[in-house]
Order: C-alpha cells, then structure tokens, then sequence
RNA sequence: GGGCGCUUAGCUCAGUUGGGAGAGCAUCGCCCUUACAAGGCGAGGGUCACAAGUUCAAGUCUUGUAGCGCCCA
C-alpha cells in the first residue's frame, strides 16, 4: 500500500468496478423476505449537485448500502424531474443569445429544442451522483416526463377531474408578468424591501369628512371595490354603509366593516381592491363587492382604468397617479414604509395577485386521509417535531393550482369548443366523441405544475398505473429524506396521492434535514456568491478558478467585488482536494436534528485526516500479516479480547443510531472506535503483542478480524477507501474478487462481550497514562527510560502487572518495574494512582522537586473540589432518605474512593516537602 | 398576528427515561518513536443566555424574561 492515502486513483477504480459489476442493482437479494427502498427526491434535470444535494444524497446511500449488506432487496431510485419553467428559461435564454423567441419557433419546435438540450446536457446532476458514489440503481433511473410517467399523469388528472376534485375557474393566482404565468406559492420569495405608504384622501359621498386611506400601491386604485374600517373603530363607526368618491375613477365604492383591519396600521382604513390582492380578495368574497381587474398580462394598467393610464407600465403608472392625486390635494402624506415584496425565484419580477382562468385540484377531500396517516403513525416524521408543521399547513390548506401557462411540461388533457365548453379526455378521439362528431376542438394551452408529477414520484417511478412486481415489492418505499422547505410543496401532496391512487402511504419515515450554510451561517446562494460545489471539495480548487466561478455572469461589477473579496479571505489558498470519502464522512457527521447546518472546511479537513488515519492502520495490520497464514482458532489474550469486545459494543450503537437516523452520532461512535480505540490503543499493543510467540498468533487474527469487520461497518459513510484496504486484504489471503459492498454487515457476537477484559485494559490504560501524564508535565522526553516502584497493590494489581509487563515496558518506556511492601521506603518519587495502587517514578535527576509539588497541588486541588461536591450531596439528609439506595451508595463510593486518593496525594506532597 | 425553533469551551456542535459537563477544530508545551507530522504524547479552557418553580438532585422538566432565527398570514 502507499504510505499515504490518494484518494483519487481509488474512487475512480471503483465508480467503474461498482457499476459494470452491476452491484447497485435492485435486482441483488431477490430472495430475502425484506426489502428496502428509497426513492431520491428527483432534482432538476437542468440543474447541477449542490451541497444540499450531496448531503441528502450521502445520507440515503449510507442507508441504501447498509441495508443491502444487511441482505434486504435494496431499491434506491435514481431520476430527475423536468422542472417546466426553469428548463423553459434555460432553453430560452440560449434562443435569446440569437435574437430567436420561443414564439419564433411555435410551441412542437421550441420543446423539441428543449429535449435536444435535455439529452445533451441533462446528464450533470448523474454524473455527479456518481462522483459521490450514489449506489442507485441505475437501469431504473426515471424522468417526469418519460412516457410511462406522463402517462401515469394523465391518468391522475384525468381520474381526479372524473371524481370532481379537479376544476376549472378565475382566482387569483401568483403571476410572473415576466414569464407570463402563474407560478406556486414555492416559486415565489417574499422579502422586505423600502418602499413608501401614500396616505391618500378619499373624500365621503355627500359629506364634508374624509376618510384617509393608507397604501403602499396606489396605482392598483382605479381596481378599487371598498373601503374597510374595523367594525369596532370607534373613529368610523358612523361611516359603515356610507359611500366614497374614489378619486380619478369617478366611481362610488362603499365604506365595509371588517376585522381584518388592523386599527394601529396606518390610519385604519384600507382601500380594498380584491382583484390585486389576496387579503383584500377574501374580504370581497365575504362582502360580495365587484372584482376589477385593472392590469394585462403583462402588468401594464388596462382598459378597466380611466384611459389617460391606459397601458402604463405598473410603475409608471403609479407616478402618475401619484403626481395627479398631488395636484389635486389628495395625499396627505408619504412616509417611508418596509414591507414585504413577492419577486419570482426566477425572473426576480414582482409577482402581481391576478385574477386568470386556472386549473386547481380540490385538495381538501385528500388532506383528510393524509393528516390521518401522520396521527395514526403509518408515516412518522423524524425529527417528530415537522409533524406540526406538517398539521398546521394541511388543516389550512387552500386548493391547489396546478396550470402553468408555458409550453415544456405535460399538457393538460382538456380541448375546447368554439363556445369554451371542455372536454378532459385522454385523447383527441375521445374529446372528440365527448364532444361530438363536426365540432372543432382545441387543446388547452397549458401544462401542469411540475409539482404534480413529482407527486406520484414514489409509484409511478414502480410502473405504476401498472401492477408491476416493483410496485407490490417496493412500495410503500421505506423512507424519504429531504429538506424541510418542500414539505408543503411536495411531501404533503406525495402523501395525498400516494393515499388516493396507490392506496397507501408513499413512505413510512420521513426524514427531514437540516439545510447546508456557509461557515457564517448564511444560505449558499448564486447571488451571495457563497455557493461552494461538492465536486469542488472533492478535486480541489484554486483560488483563481473559484472566484471565476463565483462570479460568472453577474450583473452587478460591485456585488462581483464583494464576493471576490468575500472569498478570497475565506479560502485565500482556494480548496484542497479533499476527496469524495471525506467529504460524505463529513456530511455524515454533521447530520444531527439540527435545522441548520454551518458547513465548515476544517471539519472536512479532519476527516480526511481520518481516511488518512485509517489508511495507515491499515498497512500496519496488512504489512504485519503479509505472507502469515492466520489461525482464526488461536488462543486471545485478554488485549484481543478487549478490542473485540469493543467491537461488538461499536456494532450495537451503530445500529441503534441508525434505526434513530442519527447519523451524526453513527459517525462519532465509528471515529472514537477506529482512532481511539483501534488505532491509539489496540495498534500499540499488538505491537508488544506480535513480539511475543505466546500471543502472537491471537493477536494477527484479531488484528484482521476487527480490521476486516470495522470495513463493513464504514463502508456505508466512506464507500471507496474501504472497498479499496478491503481489495488489499483479500489479495494477501485468497483470491477471490468478492467486493466488500456485497459483504453482509456484521451483526454484535454475544460470545465476545468481555467486562472483564474491559477492567484490565482499563486498569492498563490508566497505568500507562499517569506515567504519560508524569512525563508529559515534567518535561521528560518520551524516549527516556523510566524505573518504576509499585506500592499499596492487592492481588489483582499484581496479576494485571504479570499479565502486562511486557506492554508497559513498551508503551510506558519502563526500565523496570519493582513492586514494593507497604512498609519499605521509595526513594523520592513523583506519583500516579491506578486506584488504589501507587505507581512511583523516582525523581533523581530526572524531575524538579517544585514542579512535582506543583503538579501534586493542582491535582489536590481538583479532589478538594470533587470532595466537597460528594460530600455536600452526602450531608443532606433530604438526599439520603429521599433518593434511591443505589443512588446513594455510588455517591458513597465516589466520595471513598477521592477521599483515598487525596490522602495519598496529601501524603506524597508532605513526603516531598520534607525532604 | 399565528406556529416552530435556537442560546453549552475561542469556533462548530453532541449531551438519548433528571444522578460526578463531552467531541472535533483552534490554543499552549514536548516529540521526525520502524502504520500515520494529514502524526504521537501531555496540558489549559465552561455560574450550560437570565430569573423563578418542581425535585433529595435540573444543561436535561414547568413558567417567565432577553437576544437570535425560520415558516405561515
């Protein structure tokens, strides 16, 4: 092996071994009676892997491979989805670059431009899959818009139209003006952005008062319906039923009382304009007023305002009636305002409430089943917390609009006649016999939310509306991970319809990350300019090459600046190659309940150390057991079967974290065992342990079997550093080919639990570290070798030492060790207790009298504190008669054993301050 | 306004039925010891945001306060 671990070469041998080894295949473990599956969450195809991607990623292919190598059917479901406006745009924007619109083209051209782009360059996403070493079952990878997939859609919508839940009508939707459609509540971010509050005069119909009405929109006026007080504003309690003459219109509009005026807000009265707002809409449906559209597709002002505004932009017009309401006196004031803007996730155009001729699915009827199923328990969420989330989203859910008025997606099943009479058919044909025969027909222009489809995800990447042998084997999946911001937009509904039409819970866990940040806690972003890609943790990066690629294509040259600066202060060295194995060791790590997770390189760092670390422990243990044959029958000594024992605690608490989804915690108990307890301690030992012929054998075959078995335990979190020490193993005993992936997990041995194994090496530990302790604070070089006088030893003491001397010459560095009677005198010596043993270094030219003292007093310090704190506790009586007698009695035991052990130091400091 | 959450070592975070505060990184010593300097050995560092309550016992349970954050309206 090489001395130092590469983890380049490795990942690309096994990417390729893996997959032409068909060993990701769903197809493995068909006769186990359990199977396990996954479906990944399918990303955008015209996307590429960010870190939240890969984080989910690595934690289901931590599941995927574990549960294959517990010999389930393995499924996990590779795919991605067509994402309708975003590859529109994408695709669009390309046509742009040679002044071609879509329109240039017509609708057949334009998507089959999209699929052109789709082969060519939708392969991103699944190639960086397979850098991270995504064990999914690549024959079996899907797309929304597959025919088989498109088919299952139409097939929902068509059901659900046939049942009344799908319908068609005007309401207000969330509308891009830009894209010229209506987007989901998803697409659209609020933020707050300064803007002003126009207090503008409405004067009462015959009357001398004026009501003033405050608006952060006062060109949305002339759609004005209302005016609104709250019922119980005693300023205008006299005005309710009276009339306003709205200004510029010359319309009267009515004065209406509702609560949902805030009496504090501005002056108390809101001007309601129901075809431009969805507050406002829900006070006109409860009052009956009149819905004025007052804007076109585009968000200019239409023919429904007086004509000098008449195809204005918003904006202008807005100055407009701004400057004109000014020259006639009518605003009162303008005061600077904070509020909260809608701008689309894609355009960044601010989306207008309008009023427009949708599709929506009537959710209600399906919610019920779904809430059912999260409070009876057949889907949990993990953390359980987001099942209130979950619950206070359904029990108020609104129906769902599911038209998009662009062109790449699935095209709704429904043709119309000249008189706007539909028809939801399957087909032409169909409509056609619906509608009968002579009657010209049209299609609907519009395709569905893509949202839709990803809802029957789960089943109809099985085949379904066909009764395959994957549906009934794999459905319902085992469980879903992903992020907490799509529980509305696609969890809920994945349930909805996963009830209604495969008749069962899509999953039965939902496991809800966290969201990966920067290292100060801010959300990766484009514009931020603080996105970091997976990949490039993987090869590394430079510096030159990352601020490129921060700040390709942005607009603005000063926010390209500040990123530049940003990041040439955070990585001033760009990004070391890291590897893909540290890099998913680290996504593992980080995966505890948290809701936010700061990503930080140093973590990276550290567990790319512990590949290294792992690497070399394991060619120690293969250039110790080259060429040896192992005797898997040979006699253990109590070191060996300390670690095994170990080993079999390590397996327990794997699976226990596990089963929890506690990933972070699987991950720690790994680290500890394989640093901690294999590497600093087990590797030391065998050192003296291969010495000697006694123990020799035992200990090679313990060396490999923990090795062997501790592989299998990591391979689920770092797949390729293990498959590659496991091919180096193999080579040196047999010449089989098996891949460690398909080896089964190791399930605890009950046989190797030893407690009593456990005590001596504890008891070995704690001797070696009070010597290391001396050494380490008296400045004593760790080569010197050091005499040892052994005092107030039982019998126990006396076998341990036996059993170990050859160790503790070795990893203490001891000349000799003599064990002393009570009564005889040491020479002047620096102390370490191991209990209630003394272990004595003499001093003679070796430690400084004062620092001895010190070291004693700092020690006796800390039992004076540990003892008062017993003690206390012990002094209460309340404590004694009111906890349980164990309790008490290890309260008592602590407090003898810090009391002993303060007396010796107590003892040893006056011995050495007398001389 | 409604809902959810966070505050533990300099930093990032664990802390699983309430029972002597942990890890990694960073810091400070000493070591190129024949698996590993991407390493070894040792050390320092915390009124667990604040206040009150329940309890023999609170980082952990209850209530309140302050600060921060997210979602929905």
């Amino acid at each position: 092996m090489e001395k130092t671990y590469n983890p380049e070469l490795i990942e690309q041998k096994y990417r390729d071994l893996w997959e032409q080894g068909d060993l990701f295949s769903s197809k493995a473990n068909s006769a186990s009676k359990d199977s396990y599956s996954i479906v990944l969450p399918p990303p955008n195809v015209t996307g590429s892997l960010h870190m939240g991607h890969a984080f989910q990623h690595t934690i289901m292919d931590v599941y995927t491979r574990y549960n294959r190598s517990k010999g389930k059917q393995t499924l996990w479901q590779p795919g991605t989805d067509h994402a309708g406006i975003a590859t529109q745009m994408v695709v669009e924007r390309q046509l742009g670059l040679e002044n071609i619109s879509r329109h240039d083209l017509g609708r057949e051209k334009f998507t089959e431009k999209i699929w052109d782009w789709k082969s060519k360059s939708g392969g991103t996403i699944t190639s960086q899959m397979r850098r991270l070493g995504a064990s999914v079952d690549w024959e079996r990878e899907r797309f929304t818009m597959d025919e088989p997939l498109s088919k299952a859609v139409q097939k929902v919508f068509i059901d659900l139209y046939n049942e009344g839940l799908i319908y068609r009508g005007k309401r207000l939707v969330n509308w891009d003006p830009v894209l010229l459609t209506a987007v989901s509540d998803l697409e659209v971010i609020s933020t707050e952005e300064q803007g002003f509050l126009w207090h503008i005069r409405y004067q009462v119909a015959e009357s001398d008062e004026v009501l003033v009405v405050a608006t952060t929109r006062p060109e949305t006026m002339f759609g004005d319906t209302a005016v609104a007080i709250h019922p119980e504003d005693t300023r205008y309690q006299h005005l309710i039923g009276k009339f306003i003459d709205l200004p510029l219109s010359n319309r009267k509009i009515p004065i209406i009382a509702d609560d949902y005026v805030d009496m504090e807000f501005g002056t108390g009265c809101v001007k309601i304009t129901p075809a431009h707002d969805f507050n406002d809409y829900e006070i006109g449906q409860r009052h009956s007023l009149e819905i004025i559209n007052i804007l076109t597709d585009d968000a200019s002002i239409n023919i429904n305002a007086p004509d000098k505004y008449q195809g204005l932009d918003r904006f202008d017009a807005r100055k407009e009636v701004v400057k004109d309401l000014e020259s006639q006196n009518l605003i009162e004031k303008i005061d600077p305002h904070t509020l909260m803007v809608p701008r689309g996730d894609r355009t960044n155009s601010i989306i207008e409430p309008y009023m427009t001729d949708q599709w929506f699915v009537k959710v209600k009827p399906l919610a019920g089943p779904a809430i059912d199923a999260v409070k009876n328990g057949d889907i949990r969420f993990v953390p359980e917390n987001w099942s209130k989330t979950y619950f206070n989203w359904m029990d108020n859910i609104e129906d769902w609009c599911i038209s998009r008025q662009i062109w790449w997606g699935h095209r709704i099943p429904a043709w119309y006649d000249k008189e706007g009479k539909f028809y939801v058919a399957n087909n032409l044909e169909e409509a056609q016999a619906q509608a009968g025969v002579g009657v010209d027909l049209e299609q609907d222009e519009d395709v569905l939310d893509t949202w839709f489809s990803s809802a029957l995800w789960p089943f109809s990447t099985l085949g379904w509306p066909e009764k395959t042998p994957e549906l009934s084997r794999f459905y319902p999946t085992s469980v879903l991970v992903t992020g907490f911001d799509i529980i509305f937009f696609w969890v809920a509904r994945m349930i909805m319809f996963g009830l209604k039409f495969a008749k069962d819970v899509p999953f039965k866990d939902i496991y809800i990350t966290g969201l990966i940040k920067d290292g100060n806690g801010q959300k990766m972003s484009k514009s931020k300019g603080n996105v970091l890609d997976p990949i490039d943790l993987i090869d590394g990066i430079s510096l030159n090459d990352l601020l490129e690629k921060r700040t390709q294509g942005m607009m603005q040259p000063k926010l390209a600046e500040k990123i530049q600066k940003q990041t040439k202060k955070e990585f001033p060295d760009g990004i070391p190659a890291f590897g893909t194995d540290a890099i998913r060791f680290t996504f593992a790590a980080l995966a505890s309940f948290g809701r936010d997770i700061k990503f930080d390189l140093k973590r990276v760092e550290g567990y790319r150390n512990f590949c290294n670390k792992l690497w070399n422990a394991s060619r120690f243990v293969l250039i110790n057991l080259e060429s040896k044959s192992i005797n898997v029958n040979a006699v253990l000594s109590n070191q060996d079967k300390w670690i095994l024992s170990r080993l079999q605690h390590t397996k327990i608490e794997v699976e226990k974290h596990l089963a929890d989804y506690r990933l972070d915690l699987m991950s720690q108990t790994l680290y500890e065992f394989v640093w901690h307890d294999y590497c600093d301690w087990y590797l030391e030992l065998s050192k003296p342990l291969l010495e000697n012929n006694k123990t020799k054998q035992g200990c090679e075959a313990t060396l490999l079997k923990v090795l062997s078995e501790t592989l299998v335990l990591l391979h689920p979190i770092i797949p390729f550093i293990t498959e590659e020490i496991f091919e180096q193993s193999q080579k040196l005993h047999s010449n089989s080919d098996e891949k460690l992936i398909s080896q089964a997990f190791p399930e605890p041995e009950e046989a190797l639990f030893n407690n009593e194994a456990e005590s001596e090496v504890e008891w070995l530990k704690e001797f070696i570290l009070g010597i290391r302790k001396i050494r380490g604070e008296m400045n004593i070089s760790p080569g010197k070798p050091l005499q040892c006088f052994i005092k107030s030893f039982n019998s126990k003491d006396k076998d341990y030492i036996e059993n170990n001397k050859s160790i503790i010459f070795t990893l203490a560095k001891l000349d000799s060790i003599e064990l002393i009677e009570a009564n005889k005198e040491e020479p002047e010596s620096a102390i370490a207790l191991v209990g209630e043993m003394k272990i004595l270094i003499p001093l003679a030219g070796l430690i400084d009298k004062d620092a001895e003292k010190d070291r004693l007093n700092k020690e006796i310090d800390k039992l004076i504190k540990l003892k008062a704190q017993f003690s206390g506790k012990l002094n209460n009586k309340k404590f004694i008669s009111g906890a349980p007698e164990a309790v008490v009695k290890k309260e008592q035991d602590k407090l003898a054993t810090v009391e002993k052990a303060l007396q010796d130091m107590e003892s040893q400091l006056e011995k050495i301050s007398l001389l």
